[in-house]
DNA sequence: CTGAATTAGTTAGCTAACTAACATCTTCAT
DNA sequence: ATGAAGATGTTAGTTAGCTAACTAATTCAG
């Protein structure tokens, strides 16, 4: 347990580090912001639209109705998150709830016909709003943004979910030092 | 049934919007994973570490106290969110309001010494933690991710503020006597 | 078959962001 | 000098995400 006081080796690539995780939290940012109004124009949120976009994609694949679980894993967000969002698109009447009779545990989620409606509604500006959104990227960058964010998750997804049988090609030599033991609730500075 | 409205002429750099679209806010999306038990284990969330790094930047720059307007400049929150986010601070006793003299509307916000002491302790591991968040990618990815969300960041600023000027020199140099623009295209857009 | 473990979903309580509306203070133009 | 306009910060109310802890249903080991 060294006191760590010396910024380590820095080498070019490090120093490359910083500035690039920067402008990603910031390109972030202003990305919500220009969203949040464009969704609002349609009665809806960014994260309402992940939930309808993917109900109307399984739809379209002729999958069942999906679960809450199935949301979850699909807009990578935590069940009790899904909870809510299904409970104020429910409240809109754009879904609704219904318990399954296979498994009385589940609840599938589904679009009512006026939440299809919306949803064709809105795709059909959608990929406008996302040229516009990216126009400033030229097919290249577009093709780079796509490779290095890809990457990135799934480098992310294994560091997320440590002891998940992802595949044994991890390369291990850099652990990431918080193996969170159980909880890992802050405990209030106070 | 799928299928229906006409997609405006798609090219092969249209048909790669949404992918890059998409892998970013995976990306996004896993990145706030992994960082919140890392400073929740200091017992901060993200948001309360970018208000004390940026406070902790401008005393080391030799600036007066931040205003709570500062903050919402630099980081690109609005003023409620920084009210919030400093009463919380405040109240675990890592920073201070205090008003000015000069400017009876103006509150300053500082860093007590516990909160100083918190923020290098943060500090002297943070550049490892974002190496090993960023390890997947090569010292030409990271460039690039920096250029790409550089360029992407200026246009949505551009796209989130219509009829704002560019120049951000709104700042802190001169706590005295401030002459600001008189001219005010103040275009708040509601 | 029975009891333990697992899975699906919810509730409670927190932080973070937003908009809208407001009080207060300052600056500026008339 | 005064009144309008602008700047600063807060309050109120909403959505979205999280963890922890819970209930209920299912599955599985012995």
């Amino acid at each position: 347990m060294p006191a760590q006081q010396p910024q380590p080796p820095s080498t070019p690539r490090d120093r490359a580090v910083e500035p690039a995780f920067r402008a990603m939290l910031r390109s972030y940012g202003q990305l919500q912001r220009v969203m949040h109004p464009y969704f609002a124009a349609h009665g809806l949120t960014g994260s309402q639209w992940g939930v309808l976009r993917t109900l109307h994609r399984a739809e379209a694949q002729g999958l069942p109705a999906l679960r809450l679980v199935d949301l979850s894993d699909r807009l990578i967000i935590r069940p009790p998150s899904v909870t809510g969002a299904v409970d104020r698109l429910q409240r809109m009447g754009i879904v609704t709830r219904s318990g399954s009779d296979e498994d009385h545990r589940v609840k599938r989620v589904s679009l009512t016909p006026r939440g299809r409606r919306l949803v064709e509604r809105v795709l059909a500006g959608h990929p406008r709003q996302m040229r516009v959104v990216l126009s400033v990227l030229t097919g290249a960058d577009l093709a780079n943004l796509r490779r290095l964010h890809e990457k990135l998750a799934a480098h992310l997804e294994t560091l997320a979910n440590p002891g998940k049988t992802q595949s044994r090609k991890t390369d291990n030599q850099d652990p990431v030092r918080r193996r969170r033991p159980a909880g890992t609730r802050g405990e209030e500075p106070r």
